[in-house]
DNA sequence: TGCCGGCACATGTATAGACATCTTACTCGA
DNA sequence: TCGAGTAAGATGTCTATACATGTGCCGGCA
């Protein structure tokens, strides 16, 4: 019988750390089956109650995924998942007291790059709008937004509405909001970007990715680019918690 | 003997719905005190266990509060934050289904960088502690955490609790979080950030700053740096939201 | 008066057993 | 050869029971 930890805790704790380790070993074999609870069971000596409850937090944890009626298996790699909130540039400006402005500089039907085609799975949706918009802060570039619109999208979308100079103005013109998935990385800028933004090339800025869900389409892709002279701030006041 | 909801799936759904219901509407007065698991049982015609696992899901989705020995809580509404999410490295990387692993790297008494210092107004503040953490994803470094704690702290401050490996597991450990104020930036890597990171100078990373009050003190600073390699993803789905 | 032991009651964990549901693979018959 | 039926085995749920652990109160004793 194999041993589990001996540390303090719960039973289903060390089933957990025990079925961790072996995930963090490889030792499950390339397919990463992990044995069945009844395997399980005979192996740790445990109750199946208790090896269910293991199972059922590590896949709740996304460690694993269970398809009933076929195995346990170690989960895929995912993407992260911290919750940074929607950016709605217009609102941070005005909150500082600045003036802002924003200048649309392109506003016609393209196609987006191979980059972003290639990341937001836009192959097999045509986009029927974009959109480039240059926001200011006290007349000093901030941030670049690029927008798409996809085909599938509402159909009655003219240039009226996707000329909505804030995303979140956009977001409201169309259908309900459902779904936000935002990635936020650094970049070095590019010539075109330095250009823009009143930065030396190579200069290093902050890219925000964003595709929002409305009903079940994707609506839009963003791309926001901030100069390093500027942050995004944010003030969190959980008050009442015991 | 009350009735729960005739929809399908299992029981402990339907008592989850139960639940939630008598939340939404007030049914359990003022002190927000829910009916033991034990009375439950009684009123409800299941089992102790699947009463428990209802309570224990609901308990982690956040909408109870437990307390061994005492009771169950309707928990206190949270505050609509508008910011970005305290960020939890290591449960973030765990959540991925990745091994983590941080290193000590520095745990002493020391001045905080003059631009940390006038950064974040530590100028008339002493700082009593100072660390370097270097967290890793699979073996591979993904952000070093520098963190300072104040000498108007509560003043039973030792080493053991300033090496909690985890921001979150370090404010737990202290007085009861109050406010939180994070700035993310983006900068070009210096020498020896690029080493520990493993990556080639000047390249592009994250810096997150944050100040924590706990009460009315300053607490610590941390700074945060990602790889470019790496990104802060984020998923909002307002539907889930009761 | 004050303290402390014990009891009642709350949640937390663990087990054994039963049945439900789902998938896959195999067998047997048309 | 194909297809329906079935058996095996996997996860999902539910119950009854027992014991562990934590909290608060109350009553008796110093």
């Amino acid at each position: 019988m194999a041993n589990l930890p001996e540390t303090a805790g719960p039973l289903y704790e060390k089933v957990k750390d025990y079925i961790l380790d072996h995930i963090g070993s490889g030792a499950w074999g390339k397919d990463q089956r992990v044995p069945s609870e009844h395997e399980l069971v005979s192996m740790l000596g445990v109750s199946r109650m208790t090896v269910h409850r293991a199972l059922r937090e590590l896949t709740s944890d996304g460690h694993l995924v269970r398809i009933q009626g076929v195995g346990t298996f170690v989960a895929p790699p995912k993407p992260y998942s911290t919750l940074i909130e929607i950016v709605d540039i217009a609102s941070e400006i005005r909150a500082r007291g600045a003036r802002y402005r924003a200048d649309i500089l392109l506003l016609e039907s393209l196609q987006p790059s191979q980059e972003l085609l290639a990341a937001f799975d836009f192959a097999t949706r045509r986009p029927v709008g974009h959109s480039v918009i240059l926001h200011h802060e006290n007349d000093m570039p901030v941030m670049i937004e690029e927008r798409f619109v996809n085909s599938d999208l509402a159909p009655d979308y003219d240039k009226q509405d996707f000329s909505a100079v804030t995303t979140y103005d956009f977001l409201q013109k169309s259908t309900p909001l459902t779904e936000v998935e935002q990635v936020i990385a650094a970049i070095t800028a590019d010539e075109e970007t330095a250009r823009m933004l009143a930065l030396e090339a190579g200069a290093p800025c902050l890219l925000l990715h964003r595709r929002t869900w409305t009903g079940s389409t994707v609506a839009t892709v963003n791309r926001f680019t901030y100069s390093s002279r500027y942050t995004l701030g944010s003030r969190y006041t959980p008050g009442s918690i015991r």
